[in-house]
RNA sequence: GGGCCGCUAGCUCAGCUGGCAGAGCACCGCCCUUUUAAGGCGGGUGUCCCCAGUUCGAACCUGGGGCGGCUCACCA
């Protein structure tokens, strides 16, 4: 039978249906219980003690699997929480409820009532003395055995990949958790969740290449943001002085394992704390949600074990260099030395006109990055690549500013922020040069923003975190699209 | 964007050296009142991703294209 053919016969199900004064899809319909709390209510209990419970039940869901036996059946449904199986027998039922039943399918969305006992399997199991199909499913599920394993079609047909495959489910229901948690842990601790704009006049806060859109009225291109930062740390010049705010970000670049065009940001900024306040405030959130969502502090992640127990280990970007990436010290000091070691690595330096610090931080994404598998804060990062952060005190060539790495990615970026509207000013000016030098993801300047820190920000630290990646290491997902439920896909172009 | 690999029935897959397009699940019919991938008998699935080419003949060979996966580059 084609598939064409297939919709139409079970399309003429729910004709006839119509025919005989019903309706494929009821609504109404409201379940007395959930799959998950018949079993926790009665799965401990005997078979014989299950004879006295007079109550009856509804439950309502897909069907999931149907194994007939001409005058008797069993049907595992299955709802938000689980499955149920449900036993049906002609004789318990009118011969009209047991036509119905007949014309169920897998796919359908029904509803039954009925009394819980045990089969002689020791299965809990609702005895239908009634049905309803609540919704004709016209089309198939996938196969009961394999599943939908077809990784385009699980991303295409996301809805059909929650159906079948209760790993993307558990998978989509930590992740909630996993943002739950971190909105508790924040509000505990006096944050306020706020939100800005998601569309900017001037892109900034990272760098990186933003989409572009158009405002017809306004008669002026806007961009997606690329971060929040520049408008939160506005919101510590209000004083709002613990606020943090968790969304969505948008990087016009490449689509890979590790990164989608539209990717969710948590970014939260403390009035007062330093950065070394926030690698101890790090440390506590994420034993904190691995606790609550795993129940330990020990994850695997792709067959390797990550221990997220502070403390976690911390070094300054040249101790990295020399001790991981083990690079002789006088390379740190000479950006010819530094140059040829780069070039030593294969790497093709981004721009002729970049500073020691730039290289630097390129020989250390090259050397070191991989090899941070355990949590490892590293801190003190290059003026240079840091336009936002402050200088450090006794070093300006570096900043207050750590990232941290765990599998070798990195999970989060965090720095004391600079609130001298002085030092900002030039730091732009850097960047406009680095942007008119084709630097595409270089900053642009931002007046507005300089002005803001003219009236005074509060001393700060501020940090962002990868939620999809920090998802991806608590669920041991190996793809960020496994963690988004609709991952960017190219267009199908016939 | 580069490299490698893949795309066959609704789903999961087989298809040898170029020779009639296959299996299981799902679906339809019949049997079956405690199954767990229920079982038994019967039924037919189709733009072999698309377009050219080579050939008597292409799912298979060649060229171009599409989509996907992995990887490198970029990035968080």
């Amino acid at each position: 039978m084609s598939e064409a053919e297939y919709i139409q016969q079970r399309k003429e199900k729910a004709a006839k249906l119509r025919q005989s004064g019903g309706n494929p899809y009821l609504h109404g319909i409201v379940p007395s219980i959930t799959a998950w709390e018949l079993h926790h209510l009665y799965d401990a209990r005997t078979t014989e003690e299950l004879l006295h419970i007079t109550e009856t039940f509804s439950v309502a869901g897909r069907v999931m699997a149907i194994r007939a036996f001409g005058k008797a059946a069993f049907l595992q449904i299955q709802d938000r929480s689980g499955r149920i199986q449900i036993f049906l027998q002609k004789q318990d039922i009118s011969d009209q409820l047991f036509e119905h039943y007949k014309m169920l399918d897998i796919g359908d969305i029904v509803w039954f009532e009925g009394l819980v006992f045990k089969t002689k399997t020791g299965e809990l199991t609702v005895k239908a003395r009634d049905l309803k199909l609540v919704t004709k499913a016209i089309r198939a599920l996938p196969e009961k055995w394999h599943g939908l394993t077809d990784i385009e079609a699980r991303y295409r047909q996301r809805y059909v990949d929650l159906i079948v495959n209760h790993e993307v489910k558990k998978t989509f229901l930590a992740r909630s958790h996993i943002i739950q948690c971190i909105r508790d842990f924040f509000n505990a601790k006096g944050f306020l969740e706020v939100e800005t704009p998601m569309m900017h006049q001037i892109p900034g806060g990272a760098a990186a290449k933003p989409f572009v859109t158009h405002h017809n009225k306004l008669d002026c291109d806007l961009y997606l943001r690329i971060a929040p930062e520049l408008y939160l740390k506005r919101l510590l010049v209000g004083g709002f002085e613990r606020i943090y705010e968790l969304n969505r970000n948008f990087r016009n670049e490449g689509i890979s394992i590790q990164h989608n065009p539209e990717f969710t940001m948590l970014e939260f900024y403390q009035s007062y704390a330093t950065f070394e306040d926030l690698i101890k405030l790090t440390e506590e959130l994420l034993s904190h949600i691995a606790e609550k969502v795993l129940g330990r502090t020990e994850v695997e992640y792709q067959g390797t074990m990550i221990n997220l127990k502070p403390p976690y280990a911390r070094y300054t970007m040249k101790e990295s260099l020399t001790k991981i990436g083990g690079i002789a010290p006088e390379v740190l000091a000479s950006r010819e030395k530094a140059v040829n070691y780069a070039l030593s690595l294969g790497d093709e330096l981004k721009s002729k006109n970049e500073g020691l610090g730039a290289i630097l931080t390129e020989i250390f994404e090259l050397t070191v990055e991989k090899k941070l598998v355990q949590p490892t804060f590293i801190t003190h990062y290059p003026t240079e690549v840091s336009p936002l952060a402050r200088r450090n005190e006794n070093d300006p060539s570096v900043t207050d500013r750590f990232e941290l790495f765990i599998y070798g990615r990195e999970m989060a970026n965090a720095f004391s922020e600079l609130n001298d509207p002085e030092d900002q000013a030039g730091r732009f000016k850097e960047q406009v040069d680095a942007l008119y030098k084709g630097n595409d993801e270089a900053m642009h300047f931002d007046m507005d923003f300089i002005e803001a820190l003219e009236h005074g920000m509060p001393p700060a630290a501020g940090e962002g975190i990868g939620i999809d990646r920090l998802v991806m290491l608590l669920t041991n997902s190996a793809s960020i699209r496994d963690v988004i439920l609709f991952p960017q896909l190219k267009p199908i172009r016939s």
